[in-house]
DNA sequence: CACATTCTGGAACGACTGTTCCATAAAATT
DNA sequence: AATTTTATGGAACAGTCGTTCCAGAATGTG
């Protein structure tokens, strides 16, 4: 046997995934993200192939890494306060300025020309997911009496992970954590 | 004196912004923006000096072409109504076919990474514009009496463009039109 | 018609793009 | 230690990027 890989492919991977939120898809060259990576070119392409397949595989590396975001919606026993939560660390991460501002997701979406098939799949699911989310906690808070029975859940998350949507845009260009959070309070008025 | 211009200008800047808001600013290409806008090199900086001052003209020239809707912000008697038509327009507009998907300013916001200041001013001014006439018809609304006093006018005109932002975002990877609407009637409970 | 001015097409530029290839260094197995 | 397998660094690739430049065509004025 040979010698073993010498990186570890997930760090290198989050590495890569930081360059292409910050700069996007385009933007990002190999030369960006090999630095980022400390990687070789030819190390690079034997391990992800090329730029595209590495843009996807960072972009399922970026939905694996905020799972934890969304598990506050799954696990979350009051969706009142479950959704509460969960848009406060949202319009936290969101204005942070450690991260690339915005969501890699989201700018994927706005990013993309004539997408890619697999591409524009993973965003769609992605989108859906956070959709889905919202309704099952606030379909588990009819069941539990929390919220009243005539209320359209189905639009209101939709409306809520338009939200998100939002947010993410929004702090692209001005944050204002303030209004974020009065808008949530007013949307939540509505549940 | 020498012979005049044989292109309208602002003919050949309509068709560049439409290559911007295709593609957006990376991936149009000189090669791309001089078949669309059917001139030679040399015309092109002749005329715009280079791609990053085209790009902003363009976006200069799109916020020109897209005042028609706002003015209905602007010129609307009832506030409802006229935030009703708004949104009954924009969400026509984000699914038409025709035009590109979503918003060139919104995917300029979301595509720029270290951004050039004259741009990003240009999209903040043009988000900050949107809240405003959202503010102003909504102010019209209670002078009249229209709109109860006590409603938080400022967070809900606030609300209502971060809408605007999300329609244009979830129009590019799927729109469904009756979803949008829905969510627009709920909202409009709150007013 | 001659002159002045301006636009146009095309060649050329260096820099950078993503990608490939190979000789060499490194590690694991026998 | 010899051998086999694999990763590495760097050179090189063709293609495209945005931009510049210039000779010549086209249109105006006198």
């Amino acid at each position: 046997m040979g010698r073993y890989k010498e990186f570890d492919k997930e760090a290198v991977l989050h590495k890569a995934m930081l360059v292409f939120w910050k700069k996007g898809y385009e933007a990002a060259s190999i030369p960006d993200l090999l630095e980022a990576m400390d990687l070789s070119r030819s190390s690079l392409y034997e391990t992800f192939g090329d730029k595209q397949t590495l843009y996807i595989e960072a972009i399922n590396w970026y939905k694996k890494w905020k799972q934890a975001k969304r598990d506050i919606l799954v696990n979350a026993t009051s969706a009142k306060s479950g959704i509460r939560q969960y848009f406060e660390i949202h319009i936290d991460s969101a204005l942070d300025g450690e991260s690339p501002k915005g969501c890699l997701i989201t700018n994927a979406a706005v990013g993309m020309d004539s997408p890619d098939e697999q591409l524009n799949a993973l965003i769609r699911e992605r989108f859906d997911e956070l959709e889905k989310s919202f309704y099952e906690l606030l379909r588990k808070g009819q069941e539990t009496g929390e919220i009243m029975p005539e209320k359209d859940i189905k639009t209101l998350s939709y409306l809520l992970s338009n939200l998100n949507h939002s947010i993410n845009i929004v702090a692209k260009v001005k944050g204002d954590r303030s209004k974020m959070q009065q808008m949530i309070d007013m949307v939540m008025e509505l549940i």
